[in-house]
RNA sequence: GGACGAUUAGCUCAGUUGGUUAGAGCGCCACGUUGACAUCGUGGAGGUCACAGAUUCGAGUUCUGUAUCGUCCA
């Protein structure tokens, strides 16, 4: 016997067990049928998944299960990314925290031990996760960015980007994170508003002329950068630059509101005061630049020149600025367009070096203390304000970045990007929603060359051996030897020579494959290779090509490229999508993808992003313990609209008495909880100390999910109330026109509802598609087939048929919830197949052991008959009609009431053959129906004009006449007001000749209606007050 | 500073090309448990559609502006 619950947690494994037993998800790269493919975005190794996560592997489960079933083969692709910085940076953390030792002490290969074993957790952890949630990967086959496939990719895409001049050398400023010692990419670093001081210097100049200063005034929010300063600017054309800045406050004048107005005026007048004091005196300084007039820098003893340079804003401080080329990125550029020399004052662990003389080996604020002090005692120290200051912060290390000036290797973009924007532009790829596209355009027009060295240990090393600081001759020399090496090794070489320093050049080699032989022959000609690895989003863009086995020409390869979809957040959407486009088109010349569906973000009830660090992160495994892996999904689908974020409130789950606390921002971070309802306490992921650990520790989840779990159930106990009835079960073959309205109306309804579904998922649209089925399983499935089913079923004369209908309808329904809600369809789909493995409307056929791998139900047009479920709505608004008169009236459901209804003789046929229902549906008892029906003597009426119909119910037995009277009043009033605003809309001369005619008609119409209606009921109220009396 | 999105019932969200008195789920209130389901059923209460203008016979829906929140980019 099917139990009266759905025990998800007794029943998924077993269901995972015999989908992998039968190889359901496999795909098969030698198949005939049509090929459909998806890579999964990669998660990190860093962590276990959340919510996220599962939201977007929730989203290509469906569109993927869904291809399957329509007779695809269907390739989904597992995997996980290494995650350069972040993994590394995670593992480093804990090594610092747990055993006070940084990777310098470890040394690189015991390091990079220790992340295989963090990946390798993590690895099996997130692939558990996703197990769980039903995801239908191709599990036989797994890549991981560094394994040794992907590495293969990485290596021939580098080699051949060397080839083609595409990647080049080249030394920029970088974020450079002192902590964990490497650049990290402007993606990894946040802004934070600290409190700092803004200090003011004098630089002496060296032999001034008569009336020129004795020294000129600089700020900086850094002082120790002095060391590296090797210039300070003044603008070229000060009078100009303040016209400039005039003209621009002038406009926003023009444009600021009354509120705003006074405070521009007052910038305006400050602007011009300081134009007539200081315009002398910044004419003077362009003029001593162009002389030629040096500076001595202090501390050091330096000569530095003054150069003009834009840069140099004249309505800022006091119009001159330090120029610092190797630690400021506004400094860079003017210094790339002076000339300037680039002193790097730093080592690469954040302390000064010897260029910074004395104060070599000092930290950052140690220098900067000791140079404020040293100037100050020289009497070059002006003022000290106190400012704000915009602190960069490295995300992975949450210390400051320092910026500094780094050998780098480079992506040149200008074409690459040029070809993504062009397979955006012209739809090769289609970004769903729309409105995405722009973003994605707009950051490659910027065809900004990509950084790509990292200087990390964990990752893609860079295959690059080089040897620098040779003069020409010496560099020409190795490399005759190395085409020597490199016609040995065909296709596995390429070199080139480039510019190492003013006098010097390097010579760089490229190896293709990963070839032990091949390395040590370079190494042998001195050559080392790059202790750099490379960006991690390099391996990622190969993902889509590279997990199919390229540069290996592979069948999976020849089947399943290009994929057919991407799902994913649009928070990479120029990191990840917008790369692998340009990476695709360069290896294969193909687009990895023809459509992009960006799904949205979920944030909790506070609009903020859910994550582990804010303490809202939801782990879909609790979700799945607490209300089921299908629960989880149908969760998650239904929110998943074209808005780019969805809200959900957060619960800590009390483990002693199972309740749901709403979080707040204060309990977010709190180490234990008392649970109101309980009492007792738990410990939440904040947990340190030993007694708060001993704690049982709550989950976090979200109450979103209940209305999911009720619906499994629904689903589950409509099903079960089905096979409870399939007893017996014959298939038959069923001419759908002579099945009674029920049943047309069921078939018609699985035509329309079927389309839409279907529809929907071509569209990405799932929360469309989950509620078209919600609602269709729950309001009409379950509330009114089945109910209708349940006198049919126990008739002799109509069971056999009316089983064959309901056997079809739950099949149907468990085909379209498949790719939403796997489980449990496939639980019930085994049960049915165990009664009536054979069904179908009109013919049955053998249903097959998997729901999984059934036909995706066709949408019957013949079976859509839009005059049949018109009727069956009138037939439903009576239903309700005598259900508002019952519950007015308080009558119990066990009680049977008398029932006339009144109506035309159209709908009489329609009725009569369903008074039945009207008993399992309403407990009504029709005594009369048709055009004769009058009311009782004791009569509680409704009219239905909309489809002239009348409906009485005898409360001779059940008459409160005052509940009554309320009814009336209260409808009374409805009508009233219906009336009157009806009236107001017809008595408006420009509505009624301006309107559209058939809108005056129908509200003239809808008026008379209303009319009738309100004497009806006016009369019905006069009759019920005279009988009172 | 720029781009994008959101603002509709206590909460989370639908609302198709403008056209009856704006819907759902959860929560709330009332009633109901002898076989599909109390993870349920039936009924009910609850909304100046953020604000201000404009277009229109008519605006939750179109346009302009403002405010608040969020995300991304500088």
């Amino acid at each position: 016997m099917i139990p009266i619950r759905f025990d998800h947690a007794d029943a998924a494994a077993g269901i995972l067990q015999q989908w992998e037993a039968a190889g359901c998800s496999h795909a098969d790269a030698s198949s005939d049928k049509p090929p459909f493919s998806i890579v999964i975005p990669p998660p990190n190794v860093t962590g276990a998944l959340h919510l996220g996560h599962g939201l977007n592997n929730t989203l290509q489960d469906i569109v993927v299960r869904r291809k399957r079933m329509q007779g695809y083969e269907t390739l989904w692709m597992p995997g996980t990314d290494h995650a350069g910085i972040a993994t590394q940076a995670v593992v480093e953390r804990r090594l610092k925290e747990n055993e006070n030792q940084t990777r310098h002490d470890l040394g690189r290969e015991a390091l990079v031990d220790r992340i295989w074993q963090w990946k390798d957790q993590y690895e099996t952890r997130i692939l558990n996760q996703l197990k769980r949630m039903g995801c239908s990967c191709d599990w036989e086959r797994l890549r991981f960015t560094l394994d040794p496939v992907c590495a293969a990719a990485v290596r021939a895409t580098f080699f051949d980007l060397f080839q083609k001049q595409r990647i080049y050398r080249g030394k920029r400023l970088v974020n450079w994170d002192t902590f964990l010692q490497t650049a990290v990419s402007d993606d990894e670093v946040f802004n934070e508003t600290k409190k700092g001081h803004f200090y003011h210097l004098r630089y002496p100049v060296i032999d001034p002329q008569s009336g020129e200063p004795e020294s000129l005034e600089i700020a900086t929010t850094r002082p120790e950068t002095m060391l590296g300063d090797t210039a300070v600017a003044v603008h070229p054309d000060p009078a100009s630059a303040f016209d400039q800045v005039a003209a621009g406050l002038q406009e926003k004048l023009a444009e600021a509101s009354e509120k705003e107005k006074p405070a521009v005026e007052q910038q305006i007048t400050a602007l011009e005061k300081r134009r007539d004091e200081m315009l002398p005196q910044l004419l003077l300084l362009r003029d001593m630049a162009a002389d030629g007039r040096k500076l001595r820098l202090p501390l050091l003893d330096r000569e530095i020149p003054i150069v003009a340079d834009e840069w140099a804003k004249p309505e800022l401080g006091t119009g001159c600025v330090k120029i610092t080329p190797a630690h400021d990125p506004n400094d860079y550029e003017v210094g790339l367009r002076c000339q300037l020399p680039m002193l790097n004052v730093l080592q690469p662990d954040g302390t000064i070096n010897a260029e910074g003389g004395k104060y070599e080996g000092l930290t950052i604020p140690a220098a900067r203390k000791a140079v404020v002090a040293d100037l100050d005692a020289l009497g070059l120290l002006g003022d000290v304000e106190d400012r704000e200051i915009e602190l960069p912060i490295s995300d992975r290390s949450k210390t400051p970045i320092e910026p500094y000036l780094a050998d780098q290797w480079f992506v040149a973009m200008n074409e690459l990007a040029q070809t993504a924007m062009d397979a955006v532009a012209d739809e090769r790829v289609q970004i769903f929603p729309e409105r995405y596209r722009r973003g994605y355009l707009d950051w490659l027009s910027e065809k900004r060359d990509w950084p790509v060295s990292r200087q990390l240990w964990w990752g893609h090393r860079i295959p690059i051996w080089s040897t620098g600081g040779l003069s020409q001759s010496e560099a020409n020399e190795l490399s005759d030897q190395l085409e020597k090496v490199a016609q040995q090794h065909p296709g596995q070489i390429s070199h080139r020579i480039d510019a190492d320093s003013d006098d010097t050049v390097a010579v760089f080699v490229c190896v293709r494959d990963e070839d032990e032989t091949v390395e040590a022959d370079v190494q042998s000609l001195g050559l080392a290779q790059d202790p750099d690895v490379l960006d991690t989003w390099f391996s990622s863009a190969l993902w889509p090509h590279s997990t199919l086995g390229w540069p290996a020409e592979t069948a999976e390869l020849a089947k399943f490229y290009p994929t057919s979809t991407l799902i994913t957040s649009r928070d990479i959407i120029t990191l990840w999508v917008a790369r692998m486009v340009l990476m695709g088109l360069n290896n294969l010349g193909e687009v990895p993808f023809s459509e992009v569906f960006i799904h949205p973000k979920i944030l909790d009830s506070f609009g903020k992003t859910m994550s582990k660090t804010a303490g809202n992160g939801i782990d879909p495994n609790d979700v799945t313990d607490k209300f089921g892996p299908d629960a989880l999904r149908f969760g998650l689908a239904r929110i998943a609209g074209d808005t780019q974020d969805v809200r959900m409130p957060v619960q800590f789950e009390c483990p002693s008495c199972e309740k749901l606390i709403d979080q707040t921002r204060k309990t977010q971070k709190l180490p234990r909880l008392d649970c109101p309802a309980c009492g007792k306490p738990f410990s939440t992921q904040w947990a340190e100390t030993e007694e708060d650990k001993a704690l049982p520790k709550g989950a976090v989840v979200s109450e979103r999910f209940e209305t999911a779990r009720n619906f499994v159930n629904k689903l589950w106990n409509a099903s079960r109330f089905t096979l409870m009835n399939l007893e017996g079960f014959q298939p038959q073959s069923i001419d759908v026109a002579s099945l009674p309205i029920e049943d047309r109306w069921l078939l018609s309804r699985l035509s329309s509802v079927t389309e839409q579904v279907s529809e929907g998922i071509d569209r990405y649209q799932y929360s469309e598609v989950a509620r078209i089925l919600y609602d269709f399983a729950w309001d009409e499935f379950c509330s009114f087939y089945v109910e209708i089913a349940k006198p049919r079923l126990s008739d002799p004369e109509q069971k056999a048929m009316t089983q064959n209908v309901i056997a079809h309808g739950l099949d149907q329904l468990l085909r379209l919830l498949h790719p939403i809600m796997p489980f449990v369809t496939e639980s019930v789909w085994s049960y049915l197949g165990g009664l009536a493995p054979r069904r179908g409307v009109p013919e049955p056929v053998n249903a097959g052991a998997f729901v999984m791998t059934s036909e995706w139900p066709t949408a019957h047009a013949d079976h859509h008959d839009v005059k049949i479920e018109r009727q069956f709505s009138e037939f439903q608004k009576i239903i309700g009609a005598i259900r508002q008169i019952r519950a007015s009236q308080n009558i119990k459901p066990s009680e049977t009431v008398p029932v006339a209804i009144r109506c035309d003789e159209s709908s009489r046929e329609l009725l009569e053959p369903m008074k039945a229902y009207f008993a399992s549906l309403a407990s009504a008892d029709i005594v009369a129906i048709g055009s004769d029906a009058k009311p009782f003597e004791t009569d509680a009426h409704l009219g239905l004009p909309e489809v002239d119909v009348d409906v009485h119910v005898d409360l001779e037995k059940f008459i409160d006449v005052d509940a009554e009277l309320g009814r009336l009043e209260k409808l009374l009033s409805q009508i009233t007001g219906q009336i009157s605003g009806k009236e107001n809309k017809l008595n408006n001369e420009s509505f009624v000749s301006r309107a559209p005619a058939p809108i005056v008609a129908k509200e003239r119409e809808s008026l008379t209606g209303l009319r009738e209606q309100y004497a009806s009921v006016q009369n019905d109220i006069s009759r019920l007050k005279a009988k009172k009396r």
